[in-house]
DNA sequence: CCTACCGATCGGTAGG
DNA sequence: CCTACCGATCGGTAGG
């Protein structure tokens, strides 16, 4: 009983999609910089202008790209973490939730905002102003979930909320940076205790 | 009264060196990926062959960027640092020194290593190996002094060395993206306050 | 989704 | 250090 729907469009759909998702795992290893139409023509073994049909430019493929990585970010790190009760909770289960994202090796190369944080600091355009928007959005969950921890008590009232987003970031991002460089999850351990460690000495 | 000497040699090895200027400023802006022998020349002002011929090869331009790069930072980060006694003083040294090669924009795209660790920490080649050596030392810089401190029992004997390596690298490596993200060279001042914290919890 | 193109740029070579 | 090339690949277009 072979279904008359049509097919086309969503075939259409689920290249889309399949283009996305190559696109996606090669901009996580090198860079968002490194896409090419051309590469992913030949990679998904479909032509070049088959893939830049559904895209129509090269801004575009990479703005589609950013856009389905913040969605899984969003579905691996933030709606595990906010299940957790705000305040020092959250903030713990936001920074487990980045290092067993980190583990569970979501990405190939490694976080792929971390590698876009690297690749656009330095470089000026709307790409960069996007980086700036996601990267402050990421630091200031932290830095909310550390106000709520010290305005209850949990955390000191001397605590400085961000600067201590500022110091559990970094070790989640140092975490990312060796584990993918030396091919061994096991350096996400490192960042765990560190976290451990930082959020000991603002306990009250 | 014209100087009769060769120019030659001279002009030729003084070319070569403000080849790798713009190569390295570049890379640490753009990333050793971007590097494009075309680039280079029309910044400069000459052919690209001119360029090529200092090189020969790509390969040889990135290879001796990296080189003149790891000059600077041991010029800028290393031969100031290793000036305080071993140990604890020396570990702090070397953090300070780091913030502070960060505060002077020695490169205009940030640390020149941290850009090249985020790009090349995923795919395979000897220039990912030349990485994890470089990176590796930079670490065990860290660890060897820690190493000492606690020796010593300047730091408390509990002490996990490669940790606490970790955990001060983190903050630096954080300090940079961000700052040179948000061009506000004064987020590394959250880079020194997390490194004054994390070493005012392991002195004994 | 395809073939068949376009101008620009890539790394690299020849020859000076 | 130059001009003048080479084949390959780039982003993108035309037309189906």
């Amino acid at each position: 009983m072979p279904t008359d729907v049509p097919r086309r469009r969503s075939d259409g759909e689920q290249t889309h999609t399949v283009i996305l998702d190559a696109s996606m795992r090669l901009a996580s290893i090198e860079g968002i910089g490194s896409l090419t139409i051309g590469r992913l023509a030949r990679e998904l073994g479909i032509s070049k202008s088959g893939v830049f049909a559904h895209f129509r430019s090269k801004q575009r493929l990479q703005h589609e790209t950013i856009e389905a990585a913040a969605a899984v970010f969003e579905r691996e790190v933030l709606t595990p973490a906010v299940s957790a009760p705000e305040g020092i909770a959250r903030l713990e289960a936001l920074c487990e939730a980045y290092l067993s994202y980190l583990e569970r090796g979501v990405f190939p190369g490694g976080c792929f905002f971390a590698h876009l944080l690297a690749e656009l600091d330095a470089v000026d355009g709307p790409m960069h102003d996007a980086v700036v928007v996601g990267q402050h959005r990421w630091v200031g969950l932290l830095e909310q979930q550390a106000t709520v921890a010290i305005e209850r008590g949990d955390l000191g009232p001397t605590v400085d909320a961000a600067q201590l987003a500022f110091e559990l970031y970094a070790p989640l991002e140092l975490a990312n940076y060796l584990a993918t460089l030396d091919r061994d999850p096991s350096i996400v351990e490192r960042g765990r205790r560190a976290v451990r460690m930082t959020i000991a000495r603002v306990v009250t």
